[in-house]
DNA sequence: TCTTGACCTAGAGTTAACTGTAGGGTTTAG
DNA sequence: CTAAACCCTACAGTTAACTCTAGGTCAAGA
């Protein structure tokens, strides 16, 4: 079964070693194995594992809480609610970000058509009508 | 015209008043004025231009980027290409993060399904076939 | 054999973005 | 008029998530 080092794993994840051995030190990864003399071997599933992982992490759950889930995941059967529970609850978390990501993209485009006018007209002014204000921000 | 507290302020924008001193300190609002005293009264403008603040800083825009974005605005007409360009560029970076948070979004579904499954049968082992194996992360 | 480069741990340092404290002034309700 | 509830600054402390350094081990090529 092919395995990959520490610098590969981090190069195909795209994040450092440092970062890999950090995540073990948080007990983010117990189940990457080591050769005889200490050394890290990643297999494929460790990488999924860890893909796993960068997507709890991209939902803004920080790397405490998913170390609970790599424990519930440890333990076995007995976790199966309160990991269907927390992927339930991100879920909903990662739907109300997408939410509110519509909202600022509305906020950009509006400030991209802002300054499109703005620059055909040479001058922000004309955003103002007639009255002298300060700039919008 | 009607002005804001600091507190009163935050309570509007969902924030602390230590944030907005921060972010005052950090430049981001030059533009709120003080009474006679020294005491920060905010206007409606200004909370539209912390809304703002907090829309770019939802797209992942460090406060010091942001920064320089309110010193172009400071600027003047001088600088509406910058401050155009950034908003184009914000666009581009908030449109990538759709993309990935529609991944992230079809991973957490597969593992709501895996373990609603995984519930009805008791038991992980279900996704295993007849094999033994690690549990899925 | 020797050297080079990748690996290891422990622990210190960094960065961003707050968050809180100390010490002091001001405003407002009773 | 006074006490509580604000406000202010300066600056120290916190937290998360890395990021790096020092000092050492190990495996492969010249």
């Amino acid at each position: 079964m092919k395995t990959y080092s520490i610098s590969e794993a981090a190069k195909y994840l795209d994040l450092t070693a440092y970062t890999l051995r950090y995540y073990d030190k948080e007990g983010l990864i117990p189940f990457v194995e080591r050769t005889e003399s200490g050394t890290r071997r990643f297999k494929e599933k460790d990488l999924d594992a860890l893909r796993m992982i960068e997507c709890l992490k991209s939902t803004g759950m920080p790397i405490k809480e998913i170390k609970h889930f790599i424990d519930w995941c440890l333990e076995g059967d007995a976790t199966l609610q309160q990991r269907y529970d927390m992927f339930l609850e991100r879920k909903a978390c990662v739907e109300a970000q997408l939410e509110e990501m519509k909202k600022t993209i509305e906020m950009i485009e509006h400030k991209c058509r802002y300054y499109q006018t703005a620059l055909e007209a040479g001058t922000e002014d004309i955003h103002k009508g007639a009255r002298l204000e300060f700039p919008e921000y």
